[in-house]
DNA sequence: CGGGCGGTTGAGTCTCTTCAACAAATGTGG
DNA sequence: CCACATTTGTTGAAGAGACTCAACCGCCCG
């Protein structure tokens, strides 16, 4: 906890244009992160809380600074379904008609930036580079959750945590993208990935006796061969 | 085609506040779709028409004024997922980095209006309140995505069938919601609910078995209780 | 030290996919 | 206007793979 995000929100994101206003593209500026600090508030959550539910009226959109957190939806019959898993430099808070779309909860114990809606969509009217900053973190959004999708298309077990660890090695990069960190629980990349929690284990399982991976604990694994992951991963 | 969409661009959106800016939240403004026309130029695009592919350089932006569009991105191994299908009102082109996200196909015969790009952006650094609008779409977009992840996490091929049908009969109501189109290939629906071709024609026998649905042709069905259908959704 | 939680592994059932044949609809050329 | 070819949609039978139920192991915490 308590990195560099601590003195003002960051937004990452990649880019959708090629250099939309001649700038950078994604990161904020100075300045922006400055008028968002004056509006925002960090927060701290413990591992597992939940920060809103679904249905709960919209306050407060958030930039994750440390941690990891999870959205999720109740399959009508008490399945939850994690529509995105969240790192730093993400924004959480999706709402529809003044009501959040999602529940967010805490997968790790996580630091966000809390930000009024209210104030951030005057901040944005009266400032259209940082509202452009937001509209590119949304598409980032939504090729994330059409990424997600694609995951949930590949119907092998193994096939789709294979394409979750490689997803997770392009967000969580770790010792140079060797070691892959997995936060959660089982149960969480179940739901994520649609799968039982049983053949969550059961796939890290084939990966590593197929000489893919290294189990380092239960909640880390070693890419050992990137070749041989990306190979499982298609099919 | 020739609907009332002709004169301008339009775009439809649930709100994502309660009333943003005091404001009706999603339609835009005369003006805001009069400054879109000047730049945009309607397109017509023939059934089964390629608009642009995967990894093609942005250019354009669209809104779609008639028929319905679909989204795609390629399996590795060939295998088509479809991202999104788009209607009247919706907006495609989303890019990671200057190169389009997925590929575009006309699934109907269509309509749209193409906006170039970068006189997009420079008009929405101007207008932040059209930026906004656009902004509440990106977010829309968003939520749509998730939805269809949820839709790809049903494990029954009756129960996404039947989601899918309700998600369309919200999507292009006709008859008062009684009359479902389907003005897609059976391909098409395979492609966007992750089933094969053949499950999803014997889960539309089944609904039918079942007293759900009656079909109206291969490309319409009426829905004939509408409790069931819901019911046959959730499992 | 004992209990609970999270994770792994095993056996049987169910269902979706694949392969295949068939029927219906569409469109073309004579 | 009809015959035919091609595409699109439906239905059937066999196989593969994930889910469920269940037992077992290791670990953390009380």
């Amino acid at each position: 906890m308590s990195e560099k995000g601590d003195a003002a929100p960051e937004i990452r994101a990649r880019p959708f244009g090629n250099a939309p206003h001649g700038a950078a593209g994604v990161a904020l500026s100075a300045e922006q992160r400055h008028a968002l600090a004056r509006i925002a508030r960090l927060v701290h959550f413990a591992h597992g809380q939940t920060i809103y539910l679904q249905g709960d009226p919209l306050t407060h959109v958030y930039t994750l600074a440390a941690g990891v957190v999870a959205t999720y939806r109740m399959n009508d019959e008490g399945v939850r379904h994690i529509t995105a898993l969240l790192f730093p430099g993400d924004c959480f808070g999706v709402a529809e008609a003044g009501r959040y779309f999602n529940a967010a909860e805490a997968v790790t114990e996580a630091e966000a930036w809390q930000i009024p809606f209210r104030e951030l969509a005057a901040l944005l009217e009266a400032d259209p580079r940082l509202e452009w900053n937001f509209l590119v973190k949304a598409l980032d959004g939504v090729r994330q959750a059409q990424r997600h999708a694609i995951l949930l298309d590949r119907h092998g077990a193994v096939q789709r945590i294979a394409l979750f660890l490689e997803y997770l090695r392009r967000e969580m990069p770790a010792n140079g993208g060797r070691i892959v960190p997995l936060p959660m629980s089982r149960s969480v990349i179940a739901d994520y990935t649609g799968l039982s929690l049983e053949s969550v284990s059961r796939s890290l399982s084939a990966l590593r006796d197929a000489g893919a991976i290294r189990m380092e604990g239960p909640h880390a694994v070693e890419v050992l061969d990137p070749a041989r992951l990306r190979e499982a991963a298609e099919g």
